[in-house]
DNA sequence: GCCGTTTTCGGCCCGACTGTTTTCAGTCG
């Protein structure tokens, strides 16, 4: 078992505590445990086999016995007893914005709902009111709530899909007969949105693949099997599928599967306009092969002599248009990120110092990095007051006068208040080197007085970019009321730039609003919004977003050199 | 549940907001 699926169990067992109603800091303790785990570099596996799983922090004598069963047996009878108890209709009803682990049990005491269609029932016909503390609000914000949860539905987050298809795709290469693995559909052209995760692989004949991936612990059910497919759920809701080709027929399937639909169909018009059958040039209607050898994809293109189409740009939204036209944009990689312009430390609510940052920053090339706390009124992560964030600038000078490879900026994520004015007042901003402004509070805000709010922001002199410009959280909260296009004209307008922020709960601005970003010519950063040095790596996810939004290292800040960056922060300040 | 220059008990992030009340509990970030 994978520190991954640990940190699922232990999950899972503190959503089953919370609404049992246990000790809230002892169903944090399992939650915190969960974090940890995910984060841990080593493998619990190999922790336990020299009896060191209580070094992992969060985990003491309890918790470790628990894992220890997990990895000994691949279950946990404490998980078993809690599923038996609490049926798991309640855990997906947390998912509910507005309803918690008291309030679900609430509602499964007085009305006996156990599932996300009872609670529906109960509220469509105002049952859910009968319940003491609830009224009309609460039924409106199930329904709601539902509404979000059907949308998503089947559907999960990149993040997740990624970490799932990775542990599955290191399980299959360790199988015999099985020569390479690789993550197709829609999760290989970066979706914030997965419905599956796809696995292709290539193999031998007599391979034993199906048979035991169809075994495994993480496996709740097979939902369908093939000679050469296998469809499964796992424990937690997520459907997988593996697709097993032989090697030469490798490259045509991994095309096929990656989709999509709409990119195949245009190539093979575009075959056809050109005379060619598009089953020879590998674009089958179907995966089934027809005999054709293809050692790589861009031999596919190469026969329409187009250009390499990368996989975040399948989608038929002009990209073969342009590959004909040969204006394919330069797409940024990884490689042309110079540095990373918002992340938290332990002087707000990060695990890690400054100096940990800063080398896990230069351990990825960076030039720069800037540090960016949250600003006093968050209190709940622990914003800096005036006088820490004075003492932190202190910290960060005497840090640049060692370093001479790297440079940290000194910034902040200040809150943008209710009404609209910033966390701290205009000279202490003046002083700092970037200005990130966030919207922390008041969610529920109208439009008019959240669009206010960031206008009044962007307009203020000081205010370098806009954090997480909609609010959204993946699969868990909408967007705060913001009119996007119009956030966009007045970054134009003012200067401002727009963060993608990388965060995979957050990918904010999504795809869509950073390519009209782009055409209104308001730069964007692609920031981590790190709380400890490992999620640094969460970069990637904002660099797949916005090769997707078919982003160029030009359009992108953190891209530039640091003097160019520098000279476009101060231009900005004096022209405002 | 975990953890300890507060060390084997007693803390553990805390304040704003919301919806429901009529003084507050639950949720969220």
């Amino acid at each position: 078992m994978t520190n991954l699926e640990l940190a699922w169990a232990l999950e899972e067992m503190g959503d089953l505590l919370e609404i049992k109603g246990e000790e809230p800091f002892k169903v944090r303790a399992y939650h915190r445990a969960a974090r940890s785990l995910e984060q841990f570099e080593e493998e619990a596996s190999v922790l336990f086999c020299r009896g060191e799983l209580e070094k992992i922090p969060g985990i003491g004598k309890n918790l470790a016995k628990k894992i220890a069963e997990l990895l000994e047996t691949g279950q946990s009878t404490f998980l078993n007893n809690l599923r038996r108890e609490i049926p798991s209709g309640l855990r997906q009803m947390l998912a509910i914005p507005g309803l918690g682990a008291k309030s679900v049990r609430l509602l499964y005491e007085h009305l006996h709902v156990t599932t996300l269609d009872e609670l529906e029932e109960a509220a469509r016909s105002k049952r859910v009111r009968q319940v003491p503390g609830m009224g009309s609000k609460t039924e409106l914000a199930i329904l709601r709530g539902i509404e979000l949860l059907r949308e998503t539905q089947e559907k999960i987050p990149i993040g997740i899909a990624r970490s799932l298809a990775e542990m599955f795709r290191r399980q299959l290469l360790a199988l015999p007969g099985v020569e390479r693995v690789e993550v197709a559909g829609s999760l290989r052209r970066g979706c914030e949105m997965v419905g599956d995760v796809d696995l292709l692989a290539a193999v031998r004949p007599g391979n034993e693949v199906l048979e035991v991936m169809a075994g495994h612990p993480q496996v709740k059910e097979v939902l369908a099997r093939e000679e050469n497919h296998l469809c499964l759920r796992t424990w937690t809701g997520v459907k997988v599928e593996i697709f097993l080709v032989p090697p030469e027929k490798y490259t045509v399937a991994w095309f096929y599967l990656t989709g999509s639909a709409e990119h195949r169909r245009k190539l093979q018009e575009l075959a056809r306009r050109q005379g060619k059958d598009p089953a020879a040039c590998g674009l089958l209607d179907r995966l089934e092969d027809e005999g054709i050898k293809l050692d790589e994809e861009a031999d596919i293109y190469r026969s329409l002599q187009l250009p390499f189409i990368v996989p975040e740009l399948r989608e038929g939204r002009g990209e073969i248009e342009a590959a004909v036209a040969g204006l394919l944009p330069r797409l940024v990689t990884l490689e042309d990120i110079k540095g990373d312009l918002h992340m938290h430390t332990r002087w707000s609510d990060g695990l890690s110092s400054i100096e940990e940052m800063v080398a896990a920053a230069r351990q990825k090339g960076y030039a720069y990095l800037a540090i960016t706390e949250h600003s006093r009124s968050l209190g709940v992560a622990r914003g800096l007051s005036v006088e820490k964030l004075l003492a932190q600038q202190e910290e960060i000078r005497s840090l640049n006068r060692k370093f001479t490879d790297i440079t940290i900026l000194a910034g902040i994520e200040v809150d943008i208040l209710s009404d609209g004015s910033l966390d701290y007042a205009e000279e202490i901003l003046a002083s700092l080197d970037l200005v990130i402004a966030s919207i922390h509070s008041g969610f529920q805000q109208s439009e008019e007085q959240l669009m206010a709010r960031i206008e009044a922001a962007l307009r203020h002199p000081y205010v370098d970019i806009l954090g997480h410009p909609t609010g959204r959280m993946l699969a868990r909260r909408r967007p705060y009321a913001v009119d996007v296009g119009r956030i966009i004209e007045l970054a134009a307008e003012t200067g401002t730039i727009l963060e993608i922020n990388s965060s995979p709960d957050r990918l904010d601005l999504t795809a869509e609003a950073a390519l009209r970003a782009k055409e209104y010519g308001v730069p964007v950063c692609i920031n981590t919004d790190a709380h400890d040095c490992y999620h640094l790596d969460d970069i990637w996810y904002g660099v797949t977003t916005a090769r997707r939004a078919w982003l160029e290292p030009q359009d992108i800040v953190n891209c530039w050199d640091l003097d160019k960056l520098q000279a476009r922060l101060k231009r900005n300040r004096h022209k405002r």
